[in-house]
DNA sequence: GTCTATAGTACGATAGAC
DNA sequence: GTCTATCGTACTATAGAC
């Protein structure tokens, strides 16, 4: 017999998924997760940084792939559209998690500190995005803006596609929330207007 | 002699910042705050939900009139004008705060706890303009998008606010980061695209 | 793996204002 | 007397220290 069963993070996800769903996420304690998952308190906080975090595991490799498709763009490309592009690419395949993904929006909705943390992780997203157009040779304010403006897009967008019942496509949702922030933020000032400033192309010359 | 000196939350707000910047948000205790002013940890929770709302008490104010400047914003003007006119103005008074502003956003900086409520208040700002859009006749995505943007808009032009000396006039700087923003996300798409919506106006037919 | 510090809660008691 | 602000204490749970 060996010594551990393997997946320690893996039971401790499943556990605190189960307790959160059956009794809600306030009423459950750490050293409950640690038992079902046939572990303690001590080997929670080995995986996980707090009692939140078990549902944040994935952003990091989402953000990752995100920034990735960033940084892979085709040159000349404008940013907005590299953004975007690279949130078609990783909402996809959070999409591809059906229940799973909706489920872990619906528990997040009903606690304000998971709110808070999917902020945390929104934002850290949105720095890393306008961080991948920097290395691009992008530079300030577009990469902030454009990043902050994909990342309320893509926010828009998957809530969409959360509060929809079976397959709908995650792309189309996209790219119709960022036409409708364009319709609602107004037009491109002109060029001769002294706070205006053109948009610039990745691998351009800027 | 009285019980109470008068305006116990105002000292408890004193000695919080007192304490905050003497020796960084973390390593303060709420004991140590209410010692300072006098008065005990549980009159410290009657006055503030926990240790971090003590430098957000003024949130709700500010809330509330960018608010009301969404609502009594002239018949007739683009939401996006209207949401930007009413951060103009809470903007500014923000800023008339002066070095006690700085202060505090230098404070937050330090501690991601502190982050996490911040973005927690600007996500409820966030709403509430939407809400004050949609009382006023627009619908949906438009209040939701215009909100977003109005407020990201907000965050840069007060950062940028914050990061400089001496005193420098809030609502240019916004009207700046508005024009970035559309620099940066691209042209209106034409009123003939699928996704596209006309841009509403307030008090018009819609 | 145990121990400790501290945030935050619950409930009751008490003291001043009126 | 009532009303309200304050205080004392005991408690749970997170998180970190050792």
């Amino acid at each position: 017999m060996a010594r551990w069963e393997t997946g320690a993070q893996e039971r401790l996800a499943k556990a605190a998924y189960e307790l959160y769903l059956e009794r809600g996420y306030e009423k459950v304690t750490v050293a409950e997760i640690a038992t079902r998952a046939g572990l303690t308190k001590r080997t929670f906080f080995r995986y996980f940084a707090d009692k939140r975090e078990v549902l944040f595991s994935g952003a990091a490799a989402f953000q990752q792939q995100v920034v990735s498709s960033v940084l892979e763009a085709p040159v000349g490309i404008a940013p907005v559209d590299a953004v975007i592009a690279a949130l078609s690419i990783g909402g996809t395949s959070l999409a591809a998690l059906g229940e799973l993904a909706r489920q872990r929006q619906r528990l997040i909705d009903t606690s304000t500190d998971l709110q808070e943390r999917e902020m945390i992780k929104m934002a850290s997203l949105t720095d890393a995005i306008g961080g991948a157009l920097r290395e691009r040779g992008i530079s300030e304010p577009v990469p902030t803006l454009t990043a902050q403006a994909g990342v309320a897009v893509f926010k828009i967008a998957f809530e969409r596609w959360a509060g929809r019942e079976g397959t709908v496509e995650f792309p189309p949702l996209l790219y119709q929330a960022l036409a409708e922030l364009r319709a609602a933020v107004g037009p491109v000032p002109p060029d001769d207007a002294p706070t205006a400033s053109d948009v610039p192309r990745l691998g351009a010359s800027n």
